[in-house]
DNA sequence: CTTCTAATCCCCC
DNA sequence: GGGGGATTAGAAG
C-alpha cells in the first residue's frame, strides 16, 4: 500500500516532551495519540511490521500500531552493525530500501545502537575498576599490616650514643651532626659506629643491617626526617 | 551543512 | 519498569 505523503520533514511532538517540542493544542486535537508525520514516502514501516511480523497473529481488524522494528529488520540492522558501527551515507540509503525504513530510521537505529553499545562498555568497564578497587584495598592493608610487622622488629630503634657525654639518643632525631651540620655518610668505625667523627651511630643488630628498604605506602609527615 | 553524541521523551511489552 | 525508537541541542568536521 503506498502511503500519500508530502515529503513534509515536520515531527508531531508527543505532549511533555522538550520545550521545543511542545505542540499546540491544535495539533494534539487533529492527530491521533502516536502519529508520525515523518511516516516513509513508501509503505508504513509500522504496517509492514504488521504484515510481516507473524507473532502479530495477522486476523482481522486494522493493523495494530507499532513501533517496533520486524524481527528481519532487527536481525540486518544487527548484522550490519557487526560489521560496521557507523554507516556512510550510500551504505545508510541501500539498507534502508533494502528493509523498506527511511533512512533517518536506519541512522536513529544506529546512533541508538552505538549509544546504547557504549553504555553497556562503561557499565561494564565500571564493574570491573570497582572490583580493582576491591583487591587493591584488600592487598593494601595486608601489606600496611606487613609494614607494621616489619618495623615492630625494629625496636628498639637504633639509637646514637654522643662520644662526648655518653648519651644515647634515638637515631631518627640525629641523621644529621648537630655541630657540623653535616648528614653522615654512615661509614662505620672499628666498633660498629657510624661515625660524624664526635657522634657515632650504633646499629645494634646485624639483622637490623639487612632489613630491605621497606616500600612506605603511607608515609606520614612524622615520620619523614628533617 | 552534515553527522555525531548526550540527554531525554515516551510508546509498548 | 525496561527496552528501544525517536527528538533535540550542541559540538565537531
Amino acid at each position: 500500500m503506498m502511503v500519500v505523503s508530502t515529503s513534509l520533514d515536520l515531527t508531531m511532538a508527543m505532549p511533555g516532551s522538550s520545550a521545543s517540542g511542545t505542540p499546540p493544542t491544535s495539533e494534539l486535537l487533529i492527530f491521533p495519540r502516536g502519529f508520525d508525520i515523518n511516516e516513509p514516502p513508501y509503505e508504513d514501516a509500522r504496517a509492514v511490521s504488521a504484515e510481516e511480523d507473524e507473532e502479530s497473529g495477522g486476523g482481522g481488524g486494522p493493523p495494530r500500531k507499532k513501533l517496533r522494528l520486524t524481527k528481519e529488520q532487527a536481525r540486518l540492522l544487527e548484522e550490519s552493525f557487526k560489521e560496521n558501527h557507523t554507516l556512510n551515507p550510500k551504505q545508510k540509503e541501500e539498507l534502508s530500501i533494502k528493509l523498506n525504513l527511511r533512512s533517518r530510521q536506519v541512522e536513529v537505529w544506529f546512533q541508538n545502537r552505538r549509544a546504547r553499545t557504549k553504555l553497556k562498555q562503561t557499565e561494564m568497564e565500571c564493574e570491573y575498576l570497582k572490583r580493582c578497587f576491591g583487591s587493591l584495598t584488600e592487598e593494601n592493608k595486608r601489606l600496611q599490616r606487613e609494614v607494621e610487622q616489619l618495623r615492630a622488629l625494629r625496636a628498639p630503634p637504633p639509637t646514637v650514643v654522643s662520644l662526648d657525654t655518653r648519651v644515647a639518643f634515638p637515631a631518627s632525631t640525629l641523621t644529621m651532626c648537630p655541630r657540623c651540620e653535616r648528614v653522615s655518610s654512615t661509614a662505620l668505625d672499628d666498633n660498629g659506629f657510624a661515625s660524624f667523627g664526635h657522634y657515632a651511630i650504633n646499629w645494634f643488630s646485624n639483622s637490623f643491617l639487612a632489613l630491605p628498604q621497606l616500600p612506605d605506602l603511607n608515609l606520614k609527615a612524622e615520620d619523614a626526617v628533617v
